[in-house]
DNA sequence: TAAAGTCTGTTAGCTAGAAAACACAGATGC
DNA sequence: GCATCTGTGTTTTCTAGCTAACAGACTTTA
C-alpha cells in the first residue's frame, strides 16, 4: 500500500542519511552519530531530554510504563523516523515514552535547537519530517480504533500485518519477520495479556496460517488477507 | 498546564487569522472562509477529500464509524487545529475520519498546494502547524494508555478534565463545560457504553464533584485534582 | 550436568463492562 | 392537548478476556 510513497520518502531521507556527516557538523554542530545493540535504551520515559534522535537503520520500540507497572508498548518505529523532544516545552520537560532498540540500531542524534535550524533551511526535509509525524498519528488513531472495537483475535491479525510491513522481509510462502519478539512483546503491542495471544497464535499455527520458533515468526499473508 | 504555549501559539495563529483574506486570496487564491451551524459536517470518512480545513473557532468532534457501526470519538478540536488532507496520498484517497462541528464553527477552507505553498512561505507558522499536529499526536497516545489501562471511571475524569481544558470557562465554582453533549457523546469519546458513563456521571454528581442537565457540565475541579 | 532463567502452552475462576430493555422526564411539534 | 423524540437512570444478563498458576521446553551460566 505505501510502496510509492516510502519510496519516496526513502529518496529525500536516503540522500540525508548518505551526507557526509563532517559536513553537516559544521553547520549543526550537535549532530553525532551513534549505534547501539539489541535492548540498548535511546531514553527512557521521565528523562529531561532535549535532542532529537533520528533513526538511520534498524528497529525501536516506543513504549511507556504505567504507575501500576503495565507496559503498554504504543508503537514499533525503523528508518527515517524521528524521535524524543522537538521543542522546548515549557509544560512537560519530561518525555512520556521509554525508546528501546529492536536488534541493532544507528541513529543520529542532535540536539533541538540545530534540529530546528535544519528543519528551516531545508524545506523539502521538513516536510518529510512532518508527513512520517502525520502518518505516526494516522497510524495511532487506528490503533485506537481497533483497541476500542475489535477483539484481541482481530487486533493480533491488524498487529502483524502492520510488523510484517515494518520488517517483512518476503520469503518463499510470504513475511517473514526475523525480529526477536516474544509473545509477551507482541501482547504488549496489542494491547492484551499473553495468555490470550499465545493461544490464538497457536490456533493460527495450527490453521496453516503462520509459523514461529522463539526467533522468528513468518506469515502466511495469503492466508491473511484471505478474511 | 498549556498556559504559556498556547499563549505562545495563540499569538501567530491569531495573527494569520486576522490577516485580511482578500490579500491571502491574492497568494493562495482556493482559500475561502466558511461559516457553519451546530452538527454540520465539514467531511465524511470516505470522502475524497483534497483541501485543507483550519478552524478559525468553535469546536469540532473528530470521530469515526466502524463497519459494525460503533462510533470512535477520535478526539475534539478547536482553534487553531489543521483538518483534511494534506499531501497527494497516492495511495489512500480516501480520509479516515467525520469531521462535525459542535456549536458554531467558522473555518478556512483551502486546497491542498496552496496549504502547501502558504506554508513554505511562512515557516514560522508552519512550524507552529507542525508542533499542532505533533501535539495531537500525543495526547492520542495518552489516551491509547488510558484506554489499555484504566478503568472506565479513571477515564471518564480524563476526558471530563482534557474537556474542561477545551470548552473551560472558570465560573465561580471550578470549569463550565458548556457544550452540548449528550451522555452517549461523552461514551463515544471515553470509549464506553451510555450506561456505564451515566452511572459514573450520577455517581460523581451525588458526591458533588459536578453537576450537569442535559445542556451543560460544570466541573468542580478541586474535587477532581485531589484524587 | 545441574541450576537458574526465560519463553511457551493451557487451564480454572472471576470480573469489568457490554448489550438489551424499559421507565421516566423534558423537548418539540401538530 | 396529545404524540413523538431525544436524552437520562437503572437493572439484568452474559461473555471476552484478565489474573493466577503451573508444567514443559529451550537457553544460559557456572
Amino acid at each position: 500500500m505505501t510502496l510509492i510513497e516510502s519510496n519516496n520518502k526513502s529518496n529525500l531521507i536516503n540522500a540525508f542519511f548518505e551526507c557526509d556527516l563532517k559536513q553537516l557538523q559544521k553547520d549543526y554542530p550537535s549532530i553525532k552519530e551513534i549505534n547501539v545493540s539489541n535492548k540498548a535504551f535511546l531514553y527512557h520515559q521521565g528523562n529531561r531530554c532535549s535532542d532529537v534522535f533520528w533513526i538511520k537503520s534498524g528497529i525501536v520500540k516506543l513504549s511507556h510504563i504505567t504507575e501500576e507497572g503495565i507496559e503498554v508498548t504504543i508503537t514499533i518505529l525503523g528508518k527515517g523516523s524521528a524521535l524524543g523532544c522537538f521543542w522546548n516545552n515549557s509544560a512537560s520537560p519530561e518525555v512520556e515514552e521509554t525508546v528501546q532498540a529492536l536488534g541493532e540500531v544507528n541513529f543520529y542524534r542532535i540536539a533541538k535547537s540545530d534540529f530546528r535550524a535544519l528543519m528551516s533551511h531545508q524545506a523539502e526535509l521538513a516536510w518529510h519530517v512532518f508527513e512520517e509525524i502525520y502518518a505516526r498519528k494516522q497510524k495511532i488513531e487506528r490503533k485506537l480504533r481497533t483497541v476500542l472495537t475489535q477483539p484481541v483475535e482481530m487486533r493480533v491479525i491488524a498487529t502483524l500485518l502492520e510488523l510484517a510491513e515494518i520488517f517483512g522481509i518476503k520469503c518463499t510462502h510470504g513475511y517473514a519477520l526475523e525480529i526477536h519478539l516474544t509473545q509477551q512483546e507482541v501482547a504488549d503491542l496489542v494491547g492484551a495479556s499473553r495468555s490470550v495471544v499465545s493461544t490464538i497464535l497457536n490456533d493460527f499455527r495450527n490453521r496453516g496460517m503462520l509459523n514461529y520458533t522463539r526467533e522468528q515468526i513468518c506469515i502466511n499473508d495469503a492466508a491473511f488477507i484471505s478474511l
